[in-house]
DNA sequence: CCAAAGTGACCGCTCGGTAAGTTACCCGAC
DNA sequence: GTCGGGTAACTTACCGAGCGGTCACTTTGG
């Protein structure tokens, strides 16, 4: 981290250029704290994924929680773009659809994406905790936007309800991305399609409302 | 575990009766464990939390998955005790409101008991993950039943998306517990009332309905 | 005085992280 | 063309810390 890098291959080039050892690397550690968790996770078994071995991460990366805090910032914001490119167009339950919709098609073969950001085993402080922590309120305002508004007709629920819907809204997008992690073999079209069939069911009048408004 | 446990107070005895000390341990593990999670967790930090070392440990629950076994057992059981207790009544929304109000009751200051079952850091075979998955497949099986029912008016939902649906129900639930951690000065009751509240706001004609006909 | 309760010190292991040495590649000299 | 030599890439071997777990010993109370 300290040396200069060079983007391309130069003097002394063994192996494969930087960037490319960048990727591999990130991708192992996205695969190992993905599944295992920050705590879990063991950086020797990142750099034995990736085929080389621990003082390399080290050479890349320098720690830890600076490797785990690149692969958080590419999840994060894959993430943040996708929900935000999801709220756009009407307010009502089709939202929610859409946004899962995203969801599923950013974390397509990238599920591990989702535990990166919600990983329970980080530090309770730290630059780690806090920026998951931030990526964590960037798509709770996204989710508590749309929540709000969804909830505008009806005036009556206080502040808190709607912070606990927005709660629930959010294990109910954990539930299903854990769901698909059991079921690998469905597209996330798929994915998306099923849980547009669940909620015609869940919510029948809500879900009629806003198809009808969508088609009229 | 080996030697004769004695009930009551005997020959040697020092400090405090056995039963005492084991849930003195009990409890401060419960509380570990289900902050940190087994990985997480130390046993010298839950001896520190009882008042004791490390050893004692060891001679009270002979090893760590042998602790978290114990707490395990306990928390599960009361929790499918408490979810089996709510499914008699009307097969409606209502159900899922009277389930989420008996885990409630049960959690209350012992909100770590639902971590304890759900915790993603325990290691992937071995007693303590078949232990932990069945009390998760007895709860699914509980929950499963009550879908199926509440479902039973859509025959075109095919058995996935049951599955789905269960699922999603169970990352609710987790997903209101959490909120509540995060809540602590909220009572069981006022949790039960808020959800409820939700839930007639979400899903309005199913609640409509089964408020109907519970009244009716 | 004796048995049970309880502890300090230790073992082997794995962790994150590092220092020092080895290997492979590019490039200029011949 | 090939042949060192310098530099970047990479590895082996190691460190201290904390883990689960154990043993020999001391304290306590009937």
């Amino acid at each position: 981290m300290s040396k200069q890098p060079r983007t391309t291959q130069g003097v002394g080039t063994k192996g494969m250029p930087r960037k490319d050892r960048e990727r591999l690397i990130l991708e192992a550690a996205a695969e190992e704290f993905g599944v295992k968790g920050y705590a879990g996770g063991s950086t020797a078994r990142v750099a034995a994924l990736a085929g080389i071995t621990k003082p390399m991460i080290y050479e890349y990366f320098g720690s830890k929680d600076s490797l785990y805090l690149t692969c958080l910032d590419e999840a994060g914001t894959r993430l943040v773009e996708a929900v935000a490119s999801a709220q756009q167009g009407p307010s009502d339950l089709s939202r929610a659809v859409r946004t899962l919709e995203a969801v599923f098609r950013a974390l397509a073969s990238r599920l591990h994406d989702w535990e990166l950001v919600y990983d329970a085993t980080l530090p309770p402080d730290g630059p780690l905790h806090d920026a998951a922590t931030a990526y964590r309120r960037e798509l709770n305002r996204l989710g508590a936007v749309g929540v709000a508004e969804f909830l505008h007709a009806s005036p009556e629920v206080e502040p808190l309800d709607a912070d606990l819907v927005t709660h629930l809204w959010y294990g109910t997008v954990s539930a299903a991305v854990s769901w698909w992690r059991h079921h690998p073999e469905q597209t996330a079209d798929e994915m998306a399609a099923r849980f547009e069939r669940v909620v015609a069911v869940l919510c029948p009048d809500l879900w009629a409302a806003s198809d009808q408004r969508r088609q009229g």
